[in-house]
RNA sequence: GGCCCUAUGGUCAAGCGGUCAAGACGUAGCCCUCUCACGGCUGAAUCUCGGGUUCGAUUCCCGGUAGGGUCACCA
């Protein structure tokens, strides 16, 4: 059934005309899309995300590598959906893709939108963008480097079948690709019969000649990388007109004159077909920049990060635990440029956007998402954040994943953001606030309708002293005193009741004391807060005012 | 299994032929201290294994081993 003599022009010629009787040239396409007139060192970069609805932190860390490399070089990041599998896509991924992303800052000067697009280099939707693939197909058809392939999936079990019992490499290339070079009136009659097909490349019609087995090319990240050439007849058309992956993205990152590509090293192992389909077009293949792959640890055993096992990393679980969008960038800048902690460390009030990360500097080995390392990064981070403004993301974060407790909250705006501001001037500023979630449970006992007692009396403090020790402290306790005063008073209540005025006296003869003066505040510090660690007690005084201070000290006596 | 990537403490890692092998997180202890947090100090903890090259390898080369990725009409 298959021509066995060696096709010619013509042939080819009539095969694009009967596969893609209407199709555009190249050349007219290209003419759309002229290069951007960007100064020298400009990097032109995307994020290219497929809409399945789950944006994950792998998805925010191509973001922030691919934007800031633009930013910082005066270039372009854009942002290109690739919806060629109909069947993956969710509605309404894209919005919430872009929400997602909003969040933790990142936006887009060029591609696809909420509502539509913006820039010259469009479509930014794969799906829309059949005639620009199909006129390049059609060029590769018409100089014999790519052909239709009518196999069904079958047929295609069973070839692969067939190799895998004679342990070959599965796929169609060689011999097995049975429809290169087919007699055009067999294809003719096929799609006359609207047999359903695919556009494959042609492997070895795209080998080079001379150029030898193997491809080196230099990897922005990891240096020289060498494979062997490509020798699969790849799918670069789907049956539904879409192109794969491949195809996709060697004509859009061409025609959006994408300078660098930066995505995860799980591409790397598709570079061969990347290589051989710039080559075949006759395009410039951008740099390549092959980052690691975030990981975690899962029964002891190092992996990939996986939309399926892990919806905790999900940037939905970052958003809703209330982590502060400047402290996910701060620790993903951390995993990305090695010296840049560094940099932060001697640079503590710096705008990031004033370090320039670089590519040579970025690791190639598996990084493990560090939650306790993400929380130290982010009670820094916070710490430089004034009340005023971590009042207003309390409040965002509390509408959104609270809302029965926003009245509360915003009932006195002036208690929320002291609460926030305890102990955070001076020389040693407290670093204890983490992400929302935490930071609404660490201040909760400021307002009313949450406070409650959590912890028990401190331990050598009895009930009865308890008791004795509150009343006291309501006696003689006074708004107005002073921080010095106040503590004054505590150490004398102390000392009344047969506690250590001083700590270090009741280490030293511990059988003459019942405690110490921290037994006694513990049990005040108790009495307001509900629990044994807080902040400074006479700071929340302050902040309570006298008479929520003394109606505590009363419910508790009661207790 | 083929191909490719990776390999310094539990984690992120500096190092780019000669170092007592940085630093950060975490962890242990101490100090400061009314608790907590902060801060300070100290400690434990790392070059995967063999061969080369070299006067000298954590560093360069080769191999083993381990981990990871990928082998779709998914991206």
């Amino acid at each position: 059934m298959m021509n066995n003599t060696i096709p010619d022009v013509d042939y080819y010629a009539a095969l694009a005309d009967l596969l893609f009787p209407f199709a555009k040239s190249g050349a007219d396409i290209e003419a759309v899309y002229p290069p951007r007139g960007l100064p020298d060192g400009a990097y032109v970069t995307r994020l290219g995300p497929s809409p399945t609805g789950f944006v994950h932190l792998g998805n925010l860390f191509m973001a922030t590598v691919n934007r800031r490399l633009a930013v910082q070089s005066g270039g372009v990041f854009f942002l290109r959906i690739e919806d060629t599998d109909r069947k993956r896509e969710v509605d309404g991924a894209v919005e919430s893709l872009l929400s997602s992303l909003a969040y933790f800052g990142v936006g887009f000067a060029e591609g696809a939108a909420a509502d539509g697009e913006k820039g010259d280099y469009g479509p930014y939707r794969q799906s829309e963008r059949r005639e620009i693939y199909h006129a390049f197909v059609r060029g590769l058809v018409a100089s014999g480097l790519a052909y239709p392939c009518f196999l069904s999936e079958d047929q295609i079990t069973a070839i692969r079948a067939e190799q895998e019992a004679r342990k070959e490499l599965p796929g169609i290339y060689g011999k097995y690709a049975e429809w290169r070079d087919a007699d055009i009136a067999l294809i003719g009659e096929y799609l006359a019969k609207e047999m359903p097909f695919v556009i494959r490349l042609n492997a070895d019609a795209c080998t080079v000649q001379g150029s030898g087995e193997t491809v080196t090319i230099i990897d922005g990240i990891r240096g020289e990388i060498t494979f062997p050439r490509n020798i699969l007849d790849v799918v670069i058309l789907k049956q539904d007109g879409l192109p794969t992956y491949h195809f996709a993205h060697t004509i859009d990152d061409h025609l959006m004159r994408t300078t660098h590509v930066v995505r995860g090293e799980e591409w790397l192992s598709s570079l061969p077909i990347h290589i051989a389909l710039f080559e075949a077009l006759d395009f410039t293949p951008p740099t390549y920049c092959h980052t690691a792959l975030l990981m975690k640890v899962d029964d002891g055993v190092k992996r990939k990060l996986s939309k399926r096992l892990d919806p905790e990393l999900s940037l939905s679980y970052y958003i809703a635990e209330g982590y502060h969008p400047k402290a996910v960038e701060e620790y993903l800048l951390t995993i990305l440029n090695s010296n840049y902690e560094e940099w932060r460390l001697s640079n503590p009030g710096a705008d990031n956007t004033e370090f320039t990360l670089t590519t040579e500097k970025m690791g190639a080995s598996g990084i493990l998402v560090d939650l306790d390392k993400l929380r130290d990064v982010s009670r820094d981070t916070l710490a430089g954040i004034t009340a005023k403004e971590l009042a207003d993301f309390m409040i965002d974060w509390v509408s959104r994943e609270r809302p029965d407790a926003l009245p509360v909250l915003t009932k006195d705006r002036a208690i929320l953001e002291a609460a926030l501001d305890i102990g955070r001037s001076g020389e040693k500023p407290r670093k204890d606030l983490e992400y929302a979630a935490q930071i609404f449970e660490h201040i909760s006992y400021f307002f009313d309708e949450y406070f409650q007692i959590k912890d028990p009396l401190p331990e050598h403090v009895g009930a009865e002293d308890a008791r004795t020790l509150l009343e006291g402290y309501h006696g003689v306790y006074d708004q107005s005193d002073g921080r010095e005063i106040w503590f004054g008073k505590i150490r004398a209540l102390a000392e009344e009741n047969g506690y250590a005025a001083r700590p270090k006296d009741y280490k030293k003869n511990p059988e003459l004391y019942k405690g110490h003066v921290g037994d006694v505040s513990a049990v005040i510090r108790l009495a307001l807060t509900g629990r044994l660690e807080a902040p400074d007690i006479w700071e929340i005084q302050q902040i309570l005012g006298e008479v929520r201070t003394r109606g505590r000290l009363r419910a508790f006596e009661r207790v």
